[in-house]
DNA sequence: AAGGTACGCAACCGCGCTGGC
DNA sequence: CGCCAGCGCGGTTGCGTACCT
């Protein structure tokens, strides 16, 4: 027996909202607001539509200070760190883009901005083969693609598994990545944070320790042929793996990072660091509550709150 | 100009979570 | 404590339009 459908779906209207839907809508909501009941606003408003259609159309069309298109090259950037940070999780990304809701910037990822990410990840491991191939010495550590930052977390994995077309080849996302335990997020938190955080318990400390320090150690030596991809457990910490996407600064070949256009925004490393690991945690206490939680992913409440 | 294809986006679907009872 | 209605989210679908042949 499946779940009960939230509504009459044979009596209610679907599909496109016509422009009198819209006005009845948002003249209810801005006289009335929601109610706190998305399921008898459309009665009241007076609309044959579903409640979850009303809330969908009011969320990521009607609100009145939603933009449509015209991303930066700033909230490209923000959406592929978090993207890579912390995986599909729409709402939380949106959340740090004012004026974007998670389906809008769910389609821009959807039909833009992964292909972009796509075709600069085939351009750095174009530019990495050709440095390996004429005997240069390479970057430090293994080499970081774009393809690489762009591997989301093993929390989006199966979304980025069926989302992936068979074109993506060169950058199969795929669940290649293990996620930062949570005492590494805690630690990489700590890292960045700890001067202005308070101290945690004697345990914590230990266990944190012993993770920083596996977190933060070297990468193991890569087997020929397998080292473009670094995964968290091979010893990359969050601000290796993607903040010079972020920043747009870093040893990165010129070129790459969407074409290299990215003037930093964020001039202060430190200071950035801490906004991103604020994009996990609010402060160390937090990430501490939630890896004694043992949370498979950081909690959705209060986070990125440092970017809005 | 017409048909086919690709793309972008709005909307829907269904599941997990949460809070009230 | 369990149930259930409602909410919120991520994934998917389908339609309109732009582009190509």
């Amino acid at each position: 027996m499946g779940r009960a459908p939230c509504c009459d779906k044979t009596s209610v209207k679907r599909g496109p909202w016509s422009p009198e839907e819209d006005e009845l809508l948002r003249s209810y909501v801005q006289n009335h607001g929601t109610g706190g009941n998305w399921i008898a606003l459309p009665h009241k408003a007076g609309l044959n539509r579903c409640g979850k259609s009303c809330r969908l159309r009011w969320l990521n069309y009607l609100r009145p200070d939603i933009k449509h298109g015209g991303y930066t090259e700033q909230e490209d950037r923000i959406i592929c760190s978090l993207y890579n940070s912390i995986g599909s999780r729409w709402s939380i990304i949106a959340s740090k883009l004012p004026g974007r809701t998670d389906n809008d910037v769910k389609n821009y990822w959807n039909t833009k901005l992964k292909k972009k990410a796509i075709a600069m990840n085939q351009q750095q491991q174009d530019y990495y083969h050709h440095q390996r191939g004429s005997g240069g010495r390479g970057r430090r550590g293994a080499p970081q693609t774009q393809c690489a930052s762009m591997h989301p977390s093993p929390a989006s994995a199966s979304s980025a598994v069926t989302t992936a077309s068979p074109g993506d080849a060169a950058c199969s996302f795929g669940p290649m990545f293990s996620s930062p335990t949570p005492l590494q997020a805690q630690a990489v938190l700590a890292r960045y944070d700890g001067a202005a955080t308070a101290p945690l318990p004697p345990l914590q400390q230990q266990h944190q320790a012993s993770s920083l320090a596996q977190f933060s150690s070297a990468p193991p030596p890569q087997p020929a042929g397998a080292s473009i991809i670094n995964s968290w457990a091979g010893g990359l910490a969050i601000d290796d793996m993607f903040l010079p996407e972020l920043l747009g600064v870093g040893d990165f070949p010129p070129g790459d990072l969407f074409g290299g256009g990215f003037a930093p925004l964020l001039q202060d490393r430190a200071s950035s660091l801490q906004e991103l690991a604020a994009c996990y945690f609010p402060n160390a206490q937090a990430a501490e509550v939630w890896a004694a939680a043992d949370h498979v992913k950081p909690p959705a409440a209060g986070l990125c709150h440092s970017l809005t």
